[in-house]
DNA sequence: CCTTGTTTAAAATTAA
DNA sequence: TTAATTTTAAACAAGG
């Protein structure tokens, strides 16, 4: 059977281009829609002072707009569309703000924290979202949480990646894993398995040793060819590389304080100096893209970024023909 | 009260 | 289409 006529499907990340990633301010990303025909999306004026306080429903688009000024706009350049959903997931979102970080371990308001100032769009609806990550959090076995250092008279815990969940998104898919991760560990607490080799210690105490591999120069582990190190590897997606590199460990080459000569050598666009700052993986096309028909749609897409990462990435089979 | 976490349950989306 | 993953909602406990 065909699916279901549910026409009231809040656009998902299927329906939408990644058109580019610009910055609206330094660090911040911005991620645009395609809007083709269908000026459906609407707008949404203000809260609807209805009787029920439901936040909108979610569409790909900030629905915030308006607001500011109902000028007289294009009315042919729709372009007064919000920032789209960035193409990531919750998990992924965590694991980059944890990445990033120069100890790796973060609170749950710097998640929030990280998040917001990277993407305008998780400026809203913060209720809703912010619910998610804790619910992430707590669900993910990836996600481990440390207690507080003694010194340390903050509110929560930190909140670290596994050791064992390598690189969760090396098939180059930032909106659903393959599979779960999940901690062999059955009973007990946070599996923390039986390695004792630069395992952090009872509170997250980093081993000496795990500081060294962070400075791992260009080239990852894997040794990628022409790839950096920094952000997820554009071939990542290839073969059962033993690959260790973190795929948003961004300063897997450059440590916080080395301040080194190349830093952003590698980036296109600038890179961060500060923890505001921080250069977002690249997006994959989804369907494996399709056929791009419509010549519309092989404008300008292909950033120079964005073109090389749609090489491989989560291609379909393409067999089968019929439904 | 609010923030942080955990957990259950269901809806939504993704990738195959 | 399906199965697995992700998202959303909501109830609840602990702590500040
Ligand atoms: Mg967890």
């Amino acid at each position: 059977m065909m699916d279901l006529p549910n026409n009231t499907t809040p656009l998902s990340h299927h329906d939408m281009v990644v058109h580019n990633a610009r910055h609206t301010a330094p660090g911040e990303y911005d991620i645009k829609p395609l809007v083709t025909a269908q000026p459906t999306i609407g707008e949404y004026t203000h809260q609807m002072g209805g009787g029920t306080n439901q936040p909108p429903p979610q569409t790909n688009l900030g629905d915030n707009v308006s607001e500011g000024s109902p000028k007289a706009n294009s009315p042919m350049k729709p372009r007064s569309y919000q920032h789209a959903k960035p193409p990531y997931s919750y998990i992924s979102l965590i694991t980059m703000s944890i990445q990033n970080s120069t100890t790796k371990m973060v609170t749950l308001s710097e998640i929030y924290q990280f998040i917001m100032d990277l993407f305008p769009y998780y400026r809203q609806n913060q209720q809703r979202w912010q619910n998610s990550i804790r619910h992430s959090l707590s669900f993910n076995d990836c996600f481990i949480k440390v207690p507080r250092s003694p010194d340390k008279p903050g509110k929560g815990s930190f909140w670290t990646l596994h050791p064992d969940a390598g690189n969760m998104f090396e098939n180059g898919c930032y909106l659903r894993r393959q599979k779960r991760f999940k901690s062999d560990r059955k009973g007990g607490l946070n599996s923390i398995p039986h390695n004792g080799r630069g395992q952090p210690d009872m509170y997250g105490h980093p081993s000496y040793k795990q500081m060294q591999m962070n400075t791992s120069p260009r080239g990852g582990p894997g040794g990628p060819v022409g790839v950096p190190a920094f952000l997820p590897n554009p071939y990542g997606a290839y073969r059962g590389l033993h690959s260790f590199n973190h795929p948003f460990a961004i300063k897997n080459i450059i440590a916080p304080e080395h301040e080194g000569d190349f830093r952003y050598a590698a980036d296109p666009m600038h890179f961060p100096y500060h923890p505001s700052t921080f250069t977002p993986p690249p997006m994959y096309g989804k369907d494996g893209m399709p056929p791009s028909t419509s010549a519309e749609n092989n404008f300008n897409l292909s950033t120079s970024l964005m073109n090389q990462y749609y090489q491989n990435s989560c291609m379909i089979p393409n067999n089968t023909g019929l439904a």
